[in-house]
DNA sequence: CCGTATGTACGTCTATATTCGTATCAATGA
DNA sequence: TCATTGATACGAATATAGACGTACATACGG
């Protein structure tokens, strides 16, 4: 079973807040943004799948990405006019400057800090 | 001990966004963003205090709000310039139509339902 | 048809969040 | 000075989130 896919106006601002509230997450739209749709594993690949499953989860149940089933992959796609009819500039405010994504690069180095951690 | 209010610089994004993906926090928000400083015991009169107390905290962790002791409240502030500076249009497309806020209403009824569901 | 690639499903462990009763503290005012 | 008010501190219970190993499903390419 791939998702439960809100409607647009079933879109909730908090369920919204909280799915862009990890950064994991967030790090994972900032990348989706960029383009049409994108497989999962072009995405965040240092991440372990069955960990981002999770995560896809949480990003689709809120309404945050569109994910659909083709061929052998699960493409991702952020949900942009949904977002943007229901609350106009949260998206632009959150994406920001998307040109050499700091966020995206910490987010990915502070989790290889924590493996590192994790495993002393 | 009142708090860790962060800088300005240290502001996050998905700090913030955690803290407002929370209903009770954002209903919270959405009043305090109206006029000065607050009572807490003005925000959500409904919500037990100890709990109102641990919401406060994730708002002012995460660089929300101000609070500042006076007398004998604890004010409650915006922090709207320094999120403004930090990540422009975000508060803005959050606070949207403030007047006659439907999910502050609708949060304080869930919670009351979840209330009575909890006593049967 | 069999191996490989892409992802999900399931289960488990741990950590963090949420709720709130009770105790306490500090400031005020009678 | 002593009760009242506004709010935090503490502690405990419960719920939810996060991470991820393993197993499984499905589609493709030979």
């Amino acid at each position: 079973m791939i998702a439960r896919h809100p409607k647009r106006e079933d879109i909730r601002l908090d369920a919204v807040l909280t799915a862009l509230g990890n950064p994991i997450r967030l790090a994972a739209v900032r990348t989706i943004a960029v383009g049409g749709e994108h497989p999962c594993c072009d995405v965040l690949p240092q991440i372990p799948k069955s960990t981002m499953t999770h995560h896809w989860r949480a990003l689709r149940d809120s309404g945050v990405v569109w994910q659909r089933h083709i061929g052998r992959e699960y493409r991702l796609e952020l949900r942009r006019e949904d977002l943007d009819s229901r609350f106009p500039g949260l998206l632009d405010s959150i994406l920001g400057p998307l040109v050499s994504d700091p966020l995206t690069q910490e987010t990915i180095a502070e989790y290889d800090r924590s493996r590192q951690g994790a495993r002393a």
